[in-house]
DNA sequence: CGCGGCCATTAGAACGATCCAAAAGTAGTC
DNA sequence: GACTACTTTTGGATCGTTCTAATGGCCGCG
C-alpha cells in the first residue's frame, strides 16, 4: 500500500507553479500570486495559508516568467574586456555586490580584448533581455557597431575606457571614467616636491587612451613647475613586467638619465624596478618612480611601491550605482563621472641622492 | 509634411516581436518562428522574405520567452567564494569562455566567503531558472543548506571545496577538486631532492580542506623519504601575505631550524620570503622555500618562486565541461574529477648551504 | 429594502516565444 | 477529376506569471 510516502519538500519531480499551490489550498492563482508578492490586499488569514502551502511544496518562483508579463528585466549584463585582470575582478565583485543588494543579478560577459568577441558576447547577452549594460571595451571598439549590437532600448554604462566612433544623440550612454590626468599629475607634483628635476615618464603605448591620459597629466605637472621634459624621457613599452624590465636600459640612454619616472602603471613599475635592480641600481633610493593602480603587490614589493590607488572594488559598487540609477530615469541627459584617485606614498618615491 | 521620416533600424519603439515580423511580410507567427530556428521545412523564398524583415526591423531574439515555452535554461550560474582573488577571476574567464560557446550564458554571484550571502545568493540565482550551478563554497558551506536553496532539480557542480554535513544520494552533484595532497608531495620531494633534510610545512590553517590535503602531502613524502618531522615545523597563519611574514619568527624557534618549507601558498611564500628578508636570510640561497598555485607574480620575485600551477582558466573551461556533460545526462552517476598540478621549479627552492 | 462602499477573491486575457495537429498548396498517377 | 503523397504554412493552445476588471460578500445608512 502506501505508494505515497515521501511527501518530502524537495521531490524530485516536475516544477511547482502557482496552479499547483492554488489547487493545494483551493484559491486561485491570482490570490498566490498576491501572497508573493505581500499585496496587503489578501487575508491574513488565507496569507498563512498560502504560504504554508508554498513552503510545504517547495515552490521556487520563476522569475523568467513574471518578467516576461510584467515586461521587466531582473538582470543587469557586465561585459568586461579582461576579467582575469585582478583590476576587472575587484571591479565585477563590487558591481555584483550592489547589483545583488538592489534585486538585480550579473549577467557576466569576458570579452579577451577582442572586439569580434565583445559583438558575440553583446549580441548573446542582449537576448537574455538585460535591463542595461556594464561595458568596459576592448581596445578599438566602436560605438556604432557596439549600438548595433545592443540595440537603442538597453541602457549602458561606459567604464574605464572610451569608445571610438561616435554615438548617435538618441542614445543616453553614461560613463565611468578614471582621472588618469589628475592621477598622474599628482604622482609627478609628489615626486617634484621631494626634489626631483629630471623625471621620466615610462611605459604604457601612445594608443591607448588611459596612457595619453596619464602622459598629459605629467607634462601638466612638469610645466607647472617649470621643469624641462627631455624626448627621450618619454619612453613606450607594453603594458607588462617583462616589456618594462627591458625598456629600462632605454631609459638611461639619455644624458644626463633621470633620477625618477612616473610609470604607467604597477605592472611596468614593478619591471621596471627589476631592470634597476639588474642594473645596479637600487629602486627608492638611487632612483625614484611610482605606479598607477595600487595593485595587492605594490604595498608588498621591494621598496613598497608608491602609486595611485583606483579602488576598483569601490568603482564596481559605483559603477552599478550610476546604471540604477539610468534605469529609474531612462530620459535623462547622459553623465559623465570621473572617479578620483588617490596617491599612496609608499618608499619607492624618495629624494634623489645627493651626491 | 513627412512625419516618418526616419525608418532607422534601431527604432526607440517597443520591442519588436514575432508578430511585428509576421505583419510586416505576411506570414504566420510559426513561420517567422520556424525561420528563426533555421528549420528546413520553410521555403527558400519566404525564408529569404523573413529574413530582410528581421533585419529591417532590427529584432532581436527574446530567449527568456522561449526557455518558458520549452522548459528549458540557457544559463548557468557561477557561485564563487571569492570574486576578487585573481585564482578565482581566472577561473571565472576559462568558466564564461566555455559556456559562451555552448551557447550559455553566465548568471554570476560572489559570496564573499560568507555563509549566509551564499544562501541568499543561490536562492536569488535559483529563479532565473540556470541550468546548472558551479559552486566554489564559502568557508563552511553545509551541503544539507546548498540543497535546500537550490533544490534537487538543478545540478551542481562543486569546485575547490567539499561541503560539509552530507549530502543525500538522489542527487547527483559532480566534484573538481585539485590534487592538493600531490602538489604537496611533489613540492617536498623536489626539496628533499635537493638534498634538504629539515622541511617545515608553513602557512594555512587547519580548518580548511585544501590545507588539510596539502599537508598530508607533505607528511607522506616526509615519511617516504625516511625524515624526520618536527612538531614546531608547523606553523599555521592566516593565507595572507603579511600574517605569514610575522609567522616568519615561529619557524626559527625550532632548533634545529628547517633549512627549507613548503608553503600553504604563494601568498604565504611571498609572505615569508618578506619575513625571511627582514631577519637577512636570503631566500632560494640560505633557505628553501615552495609555494602552490602560480599567482603571476610568482614568476616575478625575488628570487622567482618554486610552486605548483593549477591552470585556473583550464580549470573553469573544465568545470564547464564537466556540467555541460552532466545536463546531458541528468541521471548518470556523480563523478568526482581530481585536476593535476605541476611543479615550476625556479630559484627559490636551492639546494642547502653547505656550510 | 435598495444602495453605495469596502474588502477579499477571482476569471481570463495578456507577455513572446514554441509545439502540435491540421490545413492549404502542388504535383503526380490512375 | 479524384486519389495519394509530399511540401509548406498556419491557428490555437501552451509555458508560469501578472494585470485588469469584475465578482460576491458584508456592512451600514437612509
Amino acid at each position: 500500500m502506501a505508494a505515497r510516502t515521501m511527501e518530502s519538500s524537495t521531490s524530485i519531480r516536475r516544477k511547482i507553479t502557482l496552479n499547483d499551490i492554488a489547487a493545494g489550498c483551493g484559491v486561485s492563482r491570482a490570490t498566490v500570486s498576491l501572497v508573493l508578492r505581500g499585496s496587503p490586499l489578501v487575508n491574513k488569514h488565507t496569507r498563512a495559508r498560502v504560504e504554508e502551502e508554498l513552503r510545504k511544496q517547495g515552490y521556487v518562483y520563476n522569475r523568467a516568467a513574471a518578467n516576461l508579463r510584467r515586461r521587466t528585466s531582473s538582470s543587469i549584463a557586465l561585459v568586461l574586456n579582461e576579467l582575469g585582470n585582478p583590476f576587472f575582478a575587484e571591479f565585477a565583485a563590487g558591481v555584483d555586490e550592489t547589483l545583488g543588494q538592489a534585486g538585480f543579478v550579473t549577467l557576466l560577459g569576458s570579452t579577451g580584448e577582442s572586439v569580434e568577441r565583445e559583438q558575440a558576447v553583446l549580441s548573446s547577452l542582449i537576448e537574455h533581455g538585460p535591463g542595461g549594460i556594464i561595458l568596459s571595451p576592448a581596445e578599438g571598439s566602436a560605438a556604432e557597431r557596439v549600438l548595433a549590437a545592443v540595440g537603442a532600448q538597453t541602457p549602458v554604462l561606459l567604464f574605464n575606457r572610451e569608445l571610438g566612433g561616435n554615438l548617435p544623440e538618441y542614445a543616453h550612454w553614461d560613463r565611468l571614467m578614471l582621472d588618469n590626468q589628475r592621477g598622474a599629475r599628482l604622482a609627478t607634483e609628489h615626486l617634484i616636491a621631494q626634489g626631483h628635476k629630471r623625471i621620466a615618464f615610462f611605459g604604457g603605448h601612445g594608443d591607448s587612451s588611459s596612457c595619453r591620459q596619464r602622459h598629459a597629466g605629467y607634462v601638466e605637472a612638469m610645466n607647472a613647475a617649470g621643469l624641462p621634459i627631455a624626448p627621450r624621457w618619454r619612453v613606450e613599452t607594453l603594458p607588462t613586467r617583462m616589456d618594462a624590465a627591458r625598456a629600462c636600459a632605454d631609459l638611461f640612454a639619455a644624458k644626463p638619465a633621470p633620477t625618477a619616472a612616473v610609470c604607467y602603471n604597477d605592472a611596468v613599475a614593478l619591471g621596471l624596478m627589476l631592470g634597476l635592480n639588474q642594473r645596479g641600481i637600487q629602486p627608492g633610493r638611487d632612483f625614484a618612480l611610482t605606479g598607477f593602480d595600487d595593485v595587492a603587490e605594490a604595498a608588498f614589493s621591494m621598496p613598497p611601491l608608491t602609486t595611485l590607488a583606483t579602488d576598483p572594488r569601490a568603482r564596481g559598487r559605483q559603477a552599478a550605482q550610476l546604471l540604477l540609477a539610468r534605469l529609474r530615469k531612462p530620459q535623462a541627459d547622459a553623465t559623465t563621472t570621473v572617479a578620483q584617485v588617490t596617491l599612496v606614498v609608499r618608499e619607492s618615491s624618495g629624494a634623489p641622492r645627493t651626491t
